[in-house]
DNA sequence: TGACCTTTGAAGTCC
DNA sequence: GGACTTCAAAGGTCA
């Protein structure tokens, strides 16, 4: 059972922090587990022709001549094929957009798409040379001061700190990040060997993770436990349209003052879940094979492709979520979810989901967002 | 200009 | 505890 706790990196016991879903799948990890593994095992055509065979059945109606190589023709016959066939119908079920299905439909796509899951990231990360100025901070440091190469074929756009990280020659981050990056003790060892890594492969890693690739952020005195200046990717700077102009703030009243005051608490952003990572690592990818730039679109391959993953490779990137989620409870213990509730408007949800839904809402008067979607498929969980 | 779209997962809220 | 919502990323789209 990849428990993975007790798993690579000695993660240890003490850690709580594991996804209860997550535990609960590997538990139950019994023939799904072998049919996902052969699935993995019968190699990146197999899942582009299963993909192409889906869009094409979707999209186009022209299923005759729609041949699945490796699917009718495998080992595991028809009875597999009937099976994945029904799956693949339970799991993506509605139309896909035009800009989905042209993007698939490009040769450069379907050729590359499903050529390489490899988990960079985890590898990334787990290679990330250990902090110069580690000896002077027992603690495990975030790899913010990491020197590694980046890639020219990666991140068309690189926040100034995923460069810095990124970069041979980073810029020097200012003395106060690494004096006072984080100022408890991170008390798990695993994560301690999680952010002590290897030089060099950084390349490796398009996307890093999560907060560690989100722009330089000096994290105020807004923060709990941070009265100084620490830049944190997850942490969202008031907006420089904020900054009132001195004859504005002239006439800022008191009242207005603590409320842009208020305004100007740094965000703390969610640490990103598994598919989040897996999502930032492959977008480029996807985007490259695909021809797509629509976000909606390449989210919804992303989707399946994360659904064709195996185990291990999704048991990877729970585990990456994990550990960031550790580390983001080590640097914010007060934070909560709760606190960025409603900095996003929802203009026309209701709107929306009434002219979808019937008007019918749910227990919050609000109109449910997935009312009518199908189930969805939880291979982490139990159903 | 900013919400929407689209995905999955984590966490929060309500009953 | 189940059902549900919100947010996290991303960038084109649209009101």
């Amino acid at each position: 059972m990849p428990q993975l706790d007790s798993g690579g990196g000695g993660a240890g016991g003490g850690d709580d922090l594991g996804a209860p879903d997550e535990l609960l799948a590997f538990q139950d990890e019994g023939e799904e587990q072998d049919d996902k593994s052969r699935d993995s095992a019968a190699g990146p055509e197999r899942d582009l022709a299963e993909l192409k065979s889906s869009l094409v059945n979707e999209s186009e109606g022209a299923a005759g001549g729609a041949e699945v190589p490796g699917a009718g023709a495998g080992a595991r016959g028809e009875a597999e094929a009937l099976e994945r066939e029904h799956t693949s119908q339970r799991l993506f079920p509605d139309k896909l957009p035009e800009s989905l299905e042209d993007g698939l439909k490009a040769p450069e796509c379907a050729s590359g798409m499903y050529k390489d899951t490899v988990y960079s990231a985890f590898n990334l990360l787990m290679h990330y040379p250990p902090h110069s100025g580690a000896g002077q901070h027992p603690q495990p440091q975030p790899p913010l001061h990491n020197k590694a190469s980046q890639p020219a074929h990666s991140v068309p756009q690189l926040s100034p700190l995923y460069e810095h990280f990124s970069s041979p020659h980073p810029t020097p981050a200012p003395a106060d990040i690494s004096q006072k990056q984080v100022h408890r003790p991170l008390q798990t060892p695993d994560l301690s060997g999680f952010y002590s890594l290897t030089s060099g492969s950084m390349g490796q890693l398009p996307h890093t993770v999560s907060w560690f690739t989100h722009p330089p952020l000096m994290l105020g005195s807004g923060v709990p436990g941070h009265p100084a200046a620490i830049p944190h990717p997850a942490i969202i700077p008031p907006s420089a349209k904020q900054e009132l102009q001195p004859y504005d703030r002239s006439l800022k009243t008191q009242a207005e003052s603590k409320v842009e005051k208020e305004a100007k608490k740094p965000t703390i952003k969610k640490p990103l879940n598994a598919f989040m990572l897996y999502m930032k690592e492959m977008r480029a990818k996807v985007i490259a094979e695909c021809t797509l730039k629509e976000s909606a679109a390449i989210n919804q391959i992303l989707g399946r492709r994360w659904h064709a993953l195996s185990r291990e490779e999704q048991a990877k990137y729970y585990e990456l979520a994990r550990k960031e989620r550790q580390l983001h409870m080590q640097l914010y213990p007060g934070w909560s979810a709760r606190d960025n509730y409603g900095k996003k408007k929802r203009r026309s949800r209701e709107k929306h989901q009434e002219s979808n839904t019937g008007g019918k809402r749910n227990a919050f008067g609000t109109y449910p967002e997935k009312a009518a979607a199908p189930a969805p498929f939880l291979p982490m969980t139990v159903l």
